[in-house]
This record gives C-alpha cells, sequence and structure tokens, in this order.
DNA sequence: TCAGATTAGTCAACAATCTGACTATAGTCA
DNA sequence: TGACTATAGTCAGATTGTTGACTAATCTGA
C-alpha cells in the first residue's frame, strides 16, 4: 500500500489536479513507481477523505473545471511516519528480460525486433529526463545543485531514472548484438 | 498474466520442483520478475492443467516426496507465441526511491539509514550473481561466452541483474552522501 | 465544419498479487 | 530432548492493479 505515499511525495512539488498529476507522475515518479490515471484518482479521492490530501475547485472558463490537491499536515505526518518503516526490496517486472531469459531456446526474431524498439524508447526517455534535470537544476552546474539546490529529491530520482534507462539501453543493445551474432552463425543459410 | 511466461522461461533451465524453482527465481529470475512461492506454486498447477508444463512425482527417501516440471511442446510454443507479441514496457516499485523524493521535505535521517541498508544488501548481491555469472561461463571469458556458451539467455538477464544492482549500489551511495552533506549544513548545532 | 486531440474525471468487472497461516518430514545443534 | 532450520507444499482472504468503457467540454487543424 505504498500507491498513496508515491501520490504524497508526488504532491510535495505543488498543487495538482488528478489530471496533472497523472502527467507529472508518468515522467517522473514512474521511474519507480509506475501508475494508471484511474489508480490516481481513486487514490487522491481516498487521501481526501482521510484528511491526508486537501482539494479544492477551481472554476475554468476555457476547460473544464478541476480540483487540485496538496498535502496537509496530516499527510505529511503519515508520509514521515511512512519513510521511517522499513522499506521493502525493490523490484523490477520486464516482460523483455523475460523473452531474453528464453532466446536461446525460441525464435530470436521478434526478440531483436522487440530490442530494438526498446533501445528506441529508451533514447526518447533518456532525451525527456535529462532535460527535466537540466530545467530543475536551472543555473547551476550538478555539483552545485546537489549541494546548494532546492529539491533534491526529485532531482535525485530523476538522475535514477536517467541512469537506469541508459543502462537499460546499453543492455538491450548487446543483448541484441549478441543474439543476432549468433542467429548468424547457427543458421548461415538465411 | 506474464508470470505463467516467466515460470516456462525458468523451467527451460531444466527440471524442477516448486521449492526448487522458488530458489532459482529469487537469484536468477527475481531480477527482472520478482514472484513469491504461493504464486510459482499455483502458476505450476495451473500450467498443468492447461498441459504447459508436466510433473512427475519423485519419491525421496530422507526428504518429503516432490513434484518434478518441466516444460512440453505446447508450453514451449505458448512461450514462442507470447515472445512474439509485443512486450510491456518494463516497470520498477521502489518504495526508497520515494522516501528519497520526499527526503527534502521530511526528515532525511531514517532515509539514510536505509540507503546505507540498501548498499549492503546490493553489495551481497552483486557478489552472489557475479558468482553465478563466472558458474554460467565456466571456463570461457565473456566475450567468448556470448559468442559460443551454451544458454546465453540467462546469461544476459543475470548481466543485466549484476549492472542493475551496481548502478542502485552507485545510486545510493550518491544519495546519502548528497542528503548527508545538506543535513550537515542545514542543522549545524546537531 | 467536422474529426480528432486535449483537458478533466468516473465506474464496474476482472485478474493478479500479497499476507499470513497451515501441514508434514527430516536433519542439526546445544 | 527440545528448538530451530530446511525441504516440500497448500489454502483462504484481502488488497492491488488492469482493462475498457463512459461522460463532457473545449481547442486545433484540414
Amino acid at each position: 500500500m505504498a500507491l498513496r505515499h508515491a501520490v504524497l511525495a508526488a504532491l510535495l512539488d505543488g498543487e495538482y489536479s488528478g489530471y496533472q498529476l497523472a502527467k507529472v507522475f508518468d515522467i517522473g515518479v514512474a521511474n519507480f513507481w509506475h501508475a494508471l490515471p484511474q489508480q490516481l484518482y481513486l487514490e487522491l479521492a481516498k487521501l481526501e477523505k482521510e484528511g491526508m490530501v486537501a482539494g479544492r475547485q477551481v472554476i475554468q472558463e476555457t476547460r473544464p473545471n478541476k480540483r487540485l490537491f496538496k498535502v496537509t499536515a496530516e499527510g505529511l505526518a503519515e508520509l514521515t511516519r511512512w519513510a521511517a518503516s522499513a522499506a521493502k526490496p525493490s523490484f523490477i517486472r520486464d516482460d523483455l528480460m523475460v523473452k531474453v531469459q528464453a532466446a536461446d531456446r525460441i525464435p530470436a526474431g521478434p526478440v531483436l525486433e522487440q530490442l530494438d524498439e526498446r533501445v528506441r524508447v529508451a533514447d526518447a526517455k533518456i532525451e525527456v529526463l535529462a532535460k527535466l534535470l537540466a530545467r530543475l537544476r536551472g543555473e547551476l552546474d550538478e555539483d552545485a545543485f546537489l549541494r546548494e539546490g532546492e529539491h533534491v529529491g526529485p532531482y535525485l530520482t530523476c538522475l535514477r531514472g536517467l541512469r537506469f534507462e541508459r543502462e537499460h539501453r546499453d543492455w538491450c543493445v548487446l543483448a541484441a548484438s549478441v543474439l543476432r551474432a549468433r542467429e548468424v552463425a547457427c543458421t548461415p543459410a538465411t
């Protein structure tokens, strides 16, 4: 039950509507906690009922109205309490790695295509994250920001996301080249 | 519904009982697909009912009896079919990253302790994975194994696991040192 | 002007996962 | 002898997460 805490942590950045939160989640928080918009709306509703977040209606003329949420003192207390309790070990789920695990027993072709596609997706993600980090840093260089910048938390987690994507990308390139070389070695007639 | 495929991929290695599979999962497959023993037993039962795996009873005298499972032709076909369908994007869940995200708004002390603990856990995991890779490699060096070795799939996925752990470790060290430096800078009286 | 995208959000049904307790037998160590 | 660990596996119940459809307004481009 840590989605609630991921939501609270994301809302520390400022006031967001459910819709905006979904966007923010997708580029930032999704690096360590993936969630669908539906989950977020539901979780925000629960958190509001429990007094962890406070919502306020914003009437808009050119857009549908929305409700902005911010973390209450109680929400911050809950986050603090939770942060002090033991963390569960991290875990990854990755279909593609399952496929690579089996790649020397099943046709490698489709897996190779998916590895290539992943490289493209990772490259795009790397670009987005690099830009986001530059924006968070502002005028400062990385060392200075880590020493003195505001909101170093989101910066650190995005940095982890960036490094993860780079590693992931490099591994996909390696795996694809290894499997490709072996495919050629096995079926020289193709 | 990819746990079934992770189980099939793991069983390609050889015949395992549910209990053994749980062990194998924990060190190898858990790098990209985490599952509890209960899930595995359940999934094996389902897969057997559908003819994807075949179980055979092994009577033991010094241990409780067990059932060993292997992938059937039908199971391999299902795995092949699935491997050719589109992979979902990978996702991570990590409590500790959520805590770091919030670390500049809540007391950082407990988070720092957990980061240190993570470094220890990651170091242990790195050692286990390095040994596992050396065992899989046998006499060959890495390049040679990737070119000619048998079962390159599990090798590649373990390699990804090792790299992930190293990155994770390094990031935890960085995050802890950044947060620690800032804590000292903020509260010089402590 | 009409289709499609964007903003903003909701709901129900279903599938997957986790928690925690449970049964057994055999081996080890003090 | 009694406690603890390892092997081997099962079950029910609760929580979480996913799928897919739905409402409704406005804005954008062909």
